[in-house]
DNA sequence: AGCACTTTGTTAATACACTTGACAAAGTAG
DNA sequence: CTACTTTGTCAAGTGTATTAACAAAGTGCT
């Protein structure tokens, strides 16, 4: 009720809008939008929804496909976007890993890859990694840069995307206030769009994965760090300067491990990666019988979280304990959120129940009960891909909203 | 970016949600609005602007009031809400006190009045005794139901707006989808509408308090119990439920006191009303020098709060200990939402700093640098009406908007 | 097979609501 | 007093929707 009338203010003229809404609605609908269903969502007559679906149809980004099975009546035609149209890509750049992948305008992946990387080697270093990982990944599809319409990129900072660059980033040492969305731009020579890596999370698991249209959204990147994206009433919450959704640094435990924030018992430090090693060594100290014993000193959470899924006892331990940890933790974030869905993503949650049970059976004992039963606790459907293919969409946003202009 | 098409769905046509888009703006602009700024907030030109203040005119719920010292040029006449048009009542029915506030249409409190209250007693009784409060206060202006064009009420539990009634609520037995809102709406013979308590509060100190206009605002009521209204990019977050903001049973300390809820180390059981008076008492139970110590059993956290402002010590010690166990909590909730502002409330707030450094030393030295900069920690510039100022605000909402209609 | 009914998509006339361009009004400055 | 500026209004023109009617593509029944 309140101010939902000021949150209507068209800068372009009504059909623009209108325009702009309808694409949005054909791209994110699952397997395709009528103009009947399209007039009811727009609240426009037929006749409207007619000439704006026969101006897109002129641009080429959308055609219509297969009529449906009527129940009565004439068949309804199914409006789709063209896939053909164009590519986009979207960058990763996480702490640890560069993830690109190439799709089409219908968010199909054409290809993509992943590599180590360290985010620590500063700006200049990490573009030229990327700029070669994208270049070589379009050359085995036979493409090169001049055939992406846009292309998405993803940091592990508190970023403000109207400037393209990061603001006081945590982990990103030499990357304060750089201008990589410019220079992005200039590299690649195409619009660029830069997003905090867990906002794309949310992003690509609202569009196409396990929270898709889901209206109250959060996405939990375990890594090396933790990090929350928050998607609220149909928007990626940011806050005030773009950290909206800092989990890992929430005090779990007053006199826990000492976290590389400088506090102690802060979620990262009781369920980050390196929280899951240490917990696998000190097991391993104990003389705990574990496979993981083999080589201590080279350890990963995902030696871990693979050793688990293979029956390993220890490791089954190690990540309940961690996933106990956070479920601590989300507990506030579910009774300060009342989420309808929790989307845990990254490498060790891809062991699935082995992680996932201990979170939702600490978030059921401490949330209050009307949030915990509100809340579906899952992992990622788009497994590694969460944040890849939410600078895919954002791409895409780009791509397609300027061809429609 | 995204869907920020999708999200201009007008229900009805483009000239009444102009409209009512201009009402909120003259409504909520301190000091009042010209045409030229209606003009550029609403997008629209000032032929267009001049049309749709008129009919604002001709509904006498706008009047032109004095015209501004001009730079150069015409002086700009001033749009205020006419105030006289009519009166409005806000209803806040707390768990331990009951505020009844009447105002007319500029959101001008004109009578007021708050007494003892036990939500406890369960819809019929305590609707009973809002009602008694209610006319009495309307008579001391000569004033009747009938006069009220729309009334706001507040609860202390997770509302469904749209149902008017509440939803497993914690502290309120007997109420759990009682049809709160039809059945005031009945005894009062004007529309209601019934919110949460902190959500109220939220909106009172967005509307004409310490938050007044910002973006991302956090209120934090504290009572016996502690409770958080959201406001996230101009609209009040409620969650998927209902119960977004719950802090009060955020886990700060896993072996602290035992909590009403259940668990262990609530903020609540560390920093509510309940808790301070615990501290107190033990504080005198273990020969601390303290002016409290004259009536132990009857101690209230009021009592501790004035003995703090007078300069008692221990006072001053407790006020301390619990504004630093809610500044950890404030922690999450400033990691999370990096908001602008926190505003607390609730009857302890008001001894000012002797309660807010404590929680800013906390926040300060607790959160991540980039959000614990952005955020301003104050206390409500609304004192004791936050929420009851927000019922007005909703109940000014149903009557303004319905006239223009 | 033909007809009645239903739902979907299109067309052209009409209605609505804004913008444009010009002007009036109310100030300041020289 | 004149020139200039900003604010507010008016009427013609423009943009974009709605309405009413019809065409199209099915199902179901006789």
């Amino acid at each position: 009720m309140l101010s939902a009338y000021i949150r209507y203010l068209p800068s372009q003229n009504v059909k623009y809008v209108n325009k702009h809404a309808a694409l949005d609605l054909i791209r994110f609908a699952p397997g395709g939008i009528s103009r009947v269903a399209l007039a009811q969502r727009l609240a426009l007559t037929r006749a409207a929804v007619t000439s704006i679906v026969n101006d897109l149809i002129k641009t080429d980004l959308i055609r219509e496909t297969k009529t449906r099975a009527p129940s009565n009546g004439r068949p309804p035609i199914i409006l789709e976007i063209n896939e053909e149209r164009g590519c986009v890509a979207g960058v990763d750049m996480g702490a640890s890993h560069l993830t690109v992948i190439v799709a089409n305008f219908g968010a199909q992946v054409l290809a993509e890859k992943e590599q180590p990387f360290k985010i620590a080697d500063g700006p200049e270093e990490c573009i030229r990694q990327a700029d070669a990982a994208l270049r070589s990944l379009l050359s085995t599809l036979g493409l090169g840069l001049s055939d992406l319409s846009a292309i998405g990129a993803g940091v592990p900072g508190p970023t403000i995307a109207s400037e393209g660059m990061v603001l006081a980033p945590p982990i990103m040492p030499g990357w304060d206030r750089f201008p990589i969305r410019d220079t992005l731009e200039k590299l690649w020579g195409c619009p660029v769009s830069l997003n905090n890596d867990a906002e794309l999370g949310v992003l690509g698991e609202w569009a196409y994965g396990a929270g898709r249209g889901e209206q109250n959204l959060a996405y939990i990147k375990v890594g090396t760090g933790i990090g929350a994206g928050l998607f609220i009433d149909g928007q990626i919450y940011r806050g005030a300067t773009g950290s909206a959704g800092e989990i890992g640094h929430m005090t779990i435990d007053e006199n826990g491990p000492l976290c590389a924030c400088g506090n102690r018992g802060c979620l990262e430090a009781l369920a980050g990666g390196r929280a899951i090693v240490n917990l696998a060594r000190t097991a391993i100290q104990s003389g705990r019988r574990t496979e993981l014993s083999a080589n201590p000193e080279s350890l990963t959470a995902m030696d871990v979280s693979n050793a688990a899924a293979r029956g390993d006892l220890v490791a089954q331990e190690v990540l309940a304990e961690a996933g106990n940890q956070l479920g601590i933790a989300l507990t506030s974030l579910v009774n300060l959120f009342n989420p309808n869905i929790v989307v845990v993503g990254g490498g060790v949650a891809q062991t699935g129940d082995l992680f996932l049970e201990p979170i939702r059976k600490a978030v059921l004992k401490r949330s209050l009960p009307a949030a915990a039963h509100a809340v579906r606790i899952t992992t990622s459907l788009l497994g590694k891909r969460s944040t890849g293919m939410g600078a895919v969409v954002q791409a895409l946003s780009i791509a397609l909203h300027k061809i429609a202009s």
